[in-house]
DNA sequence: ACCTGAACACCGTTCAAGT
DNA sequence: ACCTGAACACCGTTCAAGT
């Protein structure tokens, strides 16, 4: 007779997020698959929507310096980390990432907090990928940066239809222009 | 006493779909707005699902090559055209078309129907960039052209959240970027 | 501190009956 | 050909009562 934390809640949901976005999060459906009623959901939580915030408190702290540290531990070059964060990306290996990162942006178009954290998580997703532009000296690092970060999220979106992944040559191609030509 | 047709419904299903996403799409509420009972819609539909997917027929016909046309009307020259494209869609005067692009997305990232429209016309679009490409003899047109499109669609999703559209000068630097290089 | 069970509201769906 | 009105199911929410 375990009984549960809000945590359990969380993650329960963040599953049924991952299956079918944020209407999939249905307290009724949760409780059954945590073996309580729905009635004791409201004990844990003001309401759903409260759930859904915590989901985005979580998200935000835990979820989104993951694929930086991945990058960072590849080692000081910022060339290689740069390599590194795109190869991440754009390859099929993070497809759970790309997707839940899809869902969340998709869950934003509607809901102002989840938008609020976006922005916030963009912010700082942008200046990483600019920090490594400015390490090597690329021209016009700001600008790049932002076709980069465009082009990584653009990613995540145009996989999330079910489009295929980007191939290697296109990261290296995209690489190459980004980072070798010296003047404008 | 007008009686309506299901253009109506679907039209009327749009305007609550550009407000608050496709989970903003009721049929209680869309009987509400046109004066008629809930039970009339089920003369029009089978059931809320079929009205969602008739609006991805519509959007799919005449909603996706707007902006093609538009730029097609700014003349025959292949580099204006490019210009014309990016400034459209990285400018903020496609606002509304960048928020129904994007909730499209969001819908997508759910419903498999809605996948499978996108993936048409994101496949209809990225050829038509990679014609402009081919028409300016762009070296590694078709990376780069992949590039360009993931920047687009990069760019629908990141303003969703509320972000600032790219700047001019992104724009212009950007298209620099791409054309100009001779070889890689 | 956490859960049940019954109640209610809201909305998708059905359908017999109306014009 | 299109609409009403009543019914039902499903799920979010409340709350008094249980352990």
């Amino acid at each position: 007779m375990t009984r549960l934390g809000s945590q359990e809640w969380i993650k329960q949901a963040f599953k049924a997020f991952q299956r079918g976005g944020i209407e999939n999060v249905r307290v009724e459906k949760l409780a059954a698959d945590l073996n309580v009623t729905k009635g004791s959901f409201y004990w844990h939580f003001a309401n759903r929507q409260s759930l859904l915030h915590d989901m985005l408190d979580y998200w935000e702290e835990i979820g989104t310096s993951r694929i930086i540290e991945q990058v960072q531990a590849v080692g000081p070059d910022a060339r290689a980390r740069l390599y590194a964060l795109c190869e991440l990306t754009f390859s099929n290996a993070q497809l759970e990432e790309a997707q839940l990162d899809a869902k969340l942006r998709a869950w934003a178009s509607t809901d102002s907090t989840a938008a609020e954290t976006l922005i916030r998580v963009d912010k700082r997703r942008l200046a990483y990928v600019r920090s490594l532009l400015d390490d090597l000296s690329v021209p016009n690092a700001k600008h790049r940066a932002e076709l980069i970060y465009r082009a990584l999220i653009g990613e995540y979106t145009w996989r999330v239809a079910g489009n295929p992944p980007a191939s290697k040559a296109f990261v290296r191609s995209t690489l190459k222009l980004i980072i070798h030509e010296i003047d404008k």
